[in-house]
DNA sequence: CACGTATATGCCAGTTAGGGTATATTAGAA
DNA sequence: TTCTAATATACCCTAACTGGCATATACGTG
């Protein structure tokens, strides 16, 4: 199990990546708010900080998590070669998406000007 | 296996989709490129296009092959909440990247001036 | 030191995915 | 229809991952 994207494959992985997002968390936190038993937990852990997602500083008996960029972007890299593609593909969803959107206006940079049916 | 992330954890069926990124190919040109057994790249094939990576058409008796968009969308957005986060990181690694990158300019947005170093 | 909290690790069991090989299916050609 | 090419599927086997539980380790406190 060495390649990032084997690390995200597990749910329960993802769920913590995307905890530690927000900010840095200790074991205890995470086992909290994912309801995960610990022992889970620490192994996930040493799992992702044995993979390059995570690093760890000691805070009294606590360890604290948080990210680390690499691997993100190692998987990042590999589906650029397939932006070219689905972008392509994204003026039909666009207008789709258009509808959701309004609320969160990201970048600005997609927002093209398809006829704007709805002014 | 549903997630796109476990489909995508495969490294052959990484393989397949990369080679798909290009053009749309069939079963035999994929065997022979990847140099696979071909009842490895159908039930490969079976898997990626179960989870709408991919879709196919007849073509005498042929299946052509070829990428659908919304699995890599997927991923993508999940990887997005990360972006904020690693793009923090990215001008240490900027500078690093850009004496790998030189033959790969994909968009010419990271090459900003480090210097040129080298010319 | 004894104790409690926080985290890590070891071991076991169940499951499942991936590769290999043989075989079935589909379609065109002779 | 028979033969051949192209692709799909079935079956078996092994390896590896995940989860659960028990236990070990580390650290601070009284």
């Amino acid at each position: 199990m060495d390649s990032a994207f084997e690390i995200i494959a597990e749910p329960n992985r993802r769920a913590i990546l995307s905890l530690l997002a927000t900010s840095q968390q200790s074991v205890g936190e995470i086992e909290r708010q994912l309801r995960m038993p610990q022992p889970m937990v620490s192994k996930h852990l040493r799992v992702l900080r044995e993979s390059g997602f995570v690093e760890s500083t000691v805070d009294a008996q606590r360890r604290l998590y948080r990210l680390k960029p690499e691997p993100f972007k190692e998987v990042d890299n590999w589906l650029a070669q397939f932006r070219r593609f689905w972008s392509a593909h994204v003026d039909a969803l666009e207008r789709h998406l258009d509808r959701m959107n309004k609320s969160t206006p990201t970048k600005g940079k997609t927002t093209k000007k398809t006829t704007q049916p709805k002014p």
